[in-house]
DNA sequence: CACGTTTTCGAACACGCTTTCCTAAAATAA
DNA sequence: TTATTTTAGGAAAGCGTGTTCGAAAACGTG
């Protein structure tokens, strides 16, 4: 069923049909009726190739999960744990305008390419990026030629690239200065953190909060007290174990993941530790488990919804509507006080 | 860029070009490098929607998770335990055949109408469904208009329904008849069942599995020992407290579900009883949280991933080669043994 | 060299829709 | 009534690609 033989049935041309299709306005009401009628009846849908081409958005947009660790089936569930609920919550705001979201899932080892190709085949018609320290120079490089990007969690690029584009970010400073100053109010003076990849953005952002905290606090910044994993579980193991092995002091552990934050749960019990009696935890992110987890976990809350919504919402607007210069937006975070953490007695 | 100058360029048809890029035998090994050289130099890539309009498939595919608690924000996420890991290893399998995935969540208020026009105007060109028992007849009424489906975990349609289609569920029998019979040979006699969903086939099927254990022991289906919930954890907290009320006999519960397993645990804890030294639970799913909660859960594994291929691969199979006649796959289960489970001691 | 055969290439149509432009009819003004 | 303006709707071009079909070129063969 094509809009031809919808015009057959209606008596009208083509072009009428499309008309009413698209609601234009130099149509009577009372052909509009009429083909309207006709088209409910035939069950008629335009195709989306068809209208594309002649020039109608085809409002679709990609939604880009960078997996570095793809190649391990566990640490890909752990990525899901952020990738879940902003790709659901993506689509439901995205849902409100009609647009459709199109997933992909970038490793290490399967090229940039593909992402690239729907951008260069406009099967989509814009894109968010979350997590894709590793192609930063693709990343420009797309801007540069004037594709529509939203980029989540990444420095601002304002000075580094020639292009417009949208930043979304969550204020990772922020956080990790309220999970810092959450231990020291609780009176903790001996305070560890174990940093994610420096490479990334939330990496190091979260270590200058944590920082941050403790200058504030009038305590000395130890390099000792500060290891760095890389957001996984396993590395929060290891760098709890990195902490702990020579020093019994540390009261209080702040971990720049709830990933991390576990694995150096797992360790602390290990060796006998009473987690909030011994030692208190604060993660980073408040994923599902967080709140599973015993004692559950004291962590920073973002809003993926929120997040999300912002992505798409000025995503969309840059698609229709441009924009005239590159935005930046903030997430604000929340302090979720839980059982692994304690005030201190003296 | 399209096929017009890069044929201007190479000094050859516009039919030439095309001839190259979609590898026709007919042409010379040189005219061949030389389209090719020029295609690289100016990165052109076909326009998907052109391709699509003049014939060729657009290699997409739709994959609808019904979530009928999209309402609830709780609820949401703990749908997303078994859509996460589902969509990105569609993702990952998709991918092989060069295929790109859209997904879309349907919940109870947003009509069927979106995902029913992404198969009209030809979006996708076929699609998986989860969990959408709340849309039987409409996808009945896709696959009687020849549309190419794969539905997720469902009864056989196979007498009900007139049209080739295919089913994957997982053996919601043999799991729940695993379930039940380690709680047996762990000398447990008094057995409970919290029943998911009994609208739903995975609801009714396990309900099956655990009643065959039960009979096939010899001990007597007591109805005062079922109950039935809704797959939520809310549901298996309300579940666990009527079961135990005024009964202190039961001595292990199968759950038909993590998550209600989990909500009868909190039960448990509550008043005052030991998990598994006073009541051994099994769940079914194995979702994540399941290894992170204390004690950790005893389960029954469903390997996701061997869905998603297998879903992602039969379809595909049926897009581009079509089948004869409706399949119907199974994925086995794997009983997982953790802390929530415990011999008897008589 | 003449002929048949195979290989290579390009003109032209098709895909289904949007949109511009134009005409005919209707509405309004004179 | 006639002249002018407004409006409804149709014809046709165009979007970028795939594919068929026939012609031309290249190649063999006797």
């Amino acid at each position: 069923m094509n809009s031809k033989e919808i015009a057959k049935m209606a008596r009208v041309s083509r072009s009428t049909v499309s008309k009413v299709v698209n609601d234009y306005a130099n149509i009577s009401d009372k052909t509009r009726e009429k083909v309207i009628e006709i088209i409910k009846k035939y069950g008629y849908v335009p195709q989306a190739s068809a209208r594309n081409l002649a020039g109608k958005s085809n409002k679709m947009i990609g939604v880009f999960i960078t997996d570095v660790n793809h190649d391990s089936k566990e640490l890909r569930v752990i990525e899901s744990d952020y990738f879940s609920p902003f790709a659901t919550a993506a689509m439901d705001y995205a849902d409100k305008f009609e647009y459709n979201i199109l997933t992909l899932v970038i490793d290490k080892n399967r090229k940039f390419d593909k992402a690239r190709k729907l951008f260069y085949n406009k099967t989509i018609s814009g894109g968010i990026f979350i997590g894709a320290e590793n192609n930063v120079q693709e990343i420009f490089e797309l801007i540069r030629s004037g594709y529509k990007l939203v980029i989540i969690d990444q420095e601002r690029y304002k000075d580094r690239v020639v292009g417009k584009h949208i930043i979304v970010n969550s204020k990772n400073l922020e956080g990790a200065y309220k999970a810092t100053k959450h231990l020291i109010e609780y009176g903790h003076r001996e305070i560890a953190h174990i940093c994610g990849d420096m490479n990334k953005f939330s990496g190091f952002k979260r270590l200058e909060g944590y920082k941050k905290a403790i200058v504030e606090a009038g305590l000395p910044i130890r390099t000792e007290y500060i290891t760095e994993g890389d957001f996984t579980e396993d590395s929060g193991y290891e760098s709890a174990k990195k902490l702990l092995k020579n020093n019994n002091k540390i009261t209080g552990i702040f971990a720049s993941s709830d990933n991390m934050a576990i694995g150096a749960m797992r360790f602390i019990k290990e060796i006998g530790l009473r987690i909030p009696d011994d030692i208190s935890i604060v993660g980073y992110d408040d994923i599902k488990i967080a709140s599973y987890i015993s004692p559950s976990l004291t962590t920073i809350r973002v809003s993926i919804l929120d997040m999300a919504s912002i992505a798409v919402k000025s995503l969309i607007n840059f698609i229709e509507k441009d924009i005239k210069s590159s935005r930046y937006n903030t997430v604000s975070t929340e302090l979720v006080i839980r059982q692994s953490s304690k005030r201190i007695k003296e």
